[in-house]
DNA sequence: ACGTCCTCCTGTTCGC
DNA sequence: TGCGAACAGGAGGACG
């Protein structure tokens, strides 16, 4: 699911229900959806209160008392506040009770999400949010030239990336290229460094634009009941008709990942 | 170091 | 209609 503007409204509407919260308990139904040790999870997390929410590309960033933990919501991932006492829905698989009677559910239908304990004070610098590249507005057009030039994978195959630039999911990755005019198979060492650095600046911009406008809903995103608008702006990914040209919007697979381009408009190699 | 493939899961849509 | 295959907004690990 959730690419950085989501993550991002996640992240913003999360903080309004949460902060200054008290974990009583910690429910972990399946315990898979815990990187290390379940128990180890839940013995340190319980009886901390929720402090602060940051987000590092599409990770949310926990921050209690003493300790921290990331969440990373993958395909599907959801949270929810919820009365303490309501029923358990099939795909929650885990619970943080909180000393007021409520509860913040995580809900994952694919279970691909993960949470994992991660230093307070050290966790940009460790793992797993070490190996991220910057995010758009953060990028240094030289420094992602250099990560760019000598590949031979698809441009669009590079902005997925996360190492090289991070917070850009498939949805946006269609998106910036149909921005640009450029080919999504373009291979990466055919792209100028003029080209990387206005690569950049879209990236930045829909992004901005994205999170303006609370996200893209697609099909199983929301903030606790909120829903993006973003999906109003699509103009190539879902799509059946070029929104500049009229033509067919082309849909095929680059690596594995559902792409989508126009033809006539996206014919810039470089 | 780099690129490709597979895997983790469930639900929905597509094609025969 | 039925039924299996393909696909869905992600990323980590194994392998060559």
């Amino acid at each position: 699911m959730p690419e950085l503007p989501e993550v991002e409204t996640v992240r913003r509407t999360l903080k309004h229900f949460v902060i200054g919260k008290e974990i009583k308990a910690i429910q972990v139904h399946y315990d898979k959806i815990i990187v290390g040790d379940s128990n180890r999870f839940v013995s340190t997390l319980t009886g901390q209160t929720i402090r602060d929410i940051d987000r590092l590309g599409k990770y949310l960033v926990f921050i209690l008392d003493r300790d921290a933990f990331v969440s990373h919501l993958r395909m599907e991932g959801k949270y929810h506040l919820v009365d303490a006492a309501a029923p358990l829905n099939k795909h929650q698989h885990l619970s943080f009770v909180f000393s007021d009677g409520t509860a913040l559910r995580y809900q994952d239908t694919r279970k691909f999400g993960r949470l994992e304990l991660v230093s307070k004070e050290t966790y940009p610098y460790d793992l797993p949010l070490s190996k991220l590249g910057p995010e758009p507005w953060e990028a240094d057009p030289e420094a992602i030239y250099q990560k760019i030039h000598r590949s031979s994978l698809p441009i669009k195959t590079l902005l997925l990336d996360q190492r090289i630039m991070t917070g850009i999911g498939n949805i946006y990755a269609n998106e910036i290229c149909f921005s640009m005019s450029i080919n999504p198979t373009t291979p990466g060492k055919r792209v100028s460094k003029k080209r990387i650095t206005e690569l950049i600046a879209v990236s930045k911009e829909i992004l901005e634009q994205a999170i303006a406008q609370g996200g893209t809903t697609i099909h199983s995103f929301d903030a606790n009941g909120i829903t993006g608008l973003f999906q109003m702006q699509l103009k190539v990914h879902m799509q059946k008709v070029c929104p500049v040209c009229d033509g067919p919007i082309t849909k095929e697979m680059v690596r594995g990942r559902g792409t989508y381009y126009c033809q006539a408009c996206q014919k810039k190699k470089g």
